[in-house]
DNA sequence: AACTATTTATAAGA
DNA sequence: TTCTTATAAATAGTT
């Protein structure tokens, strides 16, 4: 500064302070400017005013998208050590959403199931256009009703499953493997029946075999893996 | 500068170049400091080194949060003339996914209405905890549903609504509107059947009141607008 | 918006 | 690298 040294704080009087930011913002870019020039180095910045709710600046040009997607492809946000922040925050928000989405789409993968479900019920069978993915889905499905529903009797040492309101379906699952030459195949049967919460109660066999391990679950990024969707 | 004006361009001489960054980077985060403290201001900036990989600078804290947010509720982005870049990039990269999620909140509606429905037919009747909302929705869904119908019956010249496999609920509504006092209140008789696939037909008939505008959707993003969660 | 007295930033040298 | 220092740049206060 000049003609005085300046202290490092707000500055109150409002005329001043916005000739300041003025000043310094220019100051702030053109320093920006030289350093990416200089250096052959990308970067921008960000300001926001504050009474002027005016957008912000954007220092380098096309440098904003090379700084973000280097940025973005980081390999873990635990590298950021050296950053002179804590956390990325709009990574965060990044990552945030992404979960959200996830989370999101293992939900509406586990609606789409359950009603598929409900359609086999409706049926009496398997409907034609059931791949086999959705079998796989199926199957992860009602495996994991029937553990809802252990749990529930174990909590309430209810003596019979038909009774148990809270849940939709039991089943039951054999399972039988051949080993036939490198290729595994499987074959199950699944014979399950509702008890839907209004009194009756549907039953539906499921006889399928595969080559692929039922057990298998497309890997999701947050906890409760869904197999993956039964329409692109 | 000092000692010599230098004259602004790459600098070759490699560890030349990587010490003026350095010190650069000093200098720029310090201003940047500066600027947020005396003008009560917002502001971040990154900036990536060239060979070494390290991440990247992040000068104002917390900063980053409200900048990002505030840049983020900024109306449009074509208000961003200001910026001296066309397109943020990485709003674009937000913008992106908060429509996905958008979009797939409301195919989950979407399917929860539906399971919803097949619930209802299966029972016969509206099921218990089915509360105002969900009827609204029901009732949006089934409207689409109809629309969708018409517009398959338009175009195929079909005579019988049953034999119209495409879809599956075809209804009737019978609307009647009150005003009492300033409370407006609504008669609705929802009678319809499914033709589910598979053969068989369910009917259920919905009789119920309200005070809400069956019509009012509540507002989502993007375009097909979906009556918001049935479970939060 | 321009001016300048000073403070700051920093290129080059040690 | 780090520190020193001469000098270029930035800018607070003033007009």
């Amino acid at each position: 500064m000049t003609r005085r040294k300046v202290k490092l704080a707000y500055i109150i009087d409002n005329s001043k302070r916005r000739a300041t930011f003025i000043k310094r913002k220019k100051g702030l870019i053109k320093k920006i400017d030289e350093i990416t020039t200089l250096c052959g180095v990308e970067g921008c910045a960000i300001i926001f005013s504050q009474n002027d709710p005016q957008p912000a600046i954007w220092p380098s040009p096309s440098g904003v998208h090379t700084v973000l997607s280097r940025f973005r492809s980081l390999p873990e946000l635990e590298q950021s050590k050296k950053m002179q922040n804590q956390e990325s925050f709009l990574m965060g928000r990044i990552r945030k959403g992404e979960e959200q989405l996830n989370k999101l789409r293992n939900e509406s993968r586990k609606k789409e199931l359950t009603q598929l479900m409900f359609q086999c019920l409706n049926a009496g069978q398997i409907i034609d256009d059931v791949n086999m993915n959705d079998v796989n889905g199926l199957y992860w499905l009602i495996e994991q009703n029937m553990k809802k529903i252990e749990r529930h009797m174990e909590e309430t040492k209810a003596a019979t499953v038909v009774e148990n309101r809270a849940e939709n379906v039991i089943g039951s699952v054999q399972g039988m493997e051949n080993n036939v030459g490198a290729m595994q195949t499987q074959h199950l049967s699944l014979d399950f029946m509702t008890n839907n919460n209004f009194g009756d109660t549907q039953h539906l066999s499921l006889d399928f075999m595969t080559n692929n391990n039922f057990g298998d679950v497309l890997p999701f990024e947050n906890g409760n893996n869904v197999p993956n969707r039964l329409w692109p």
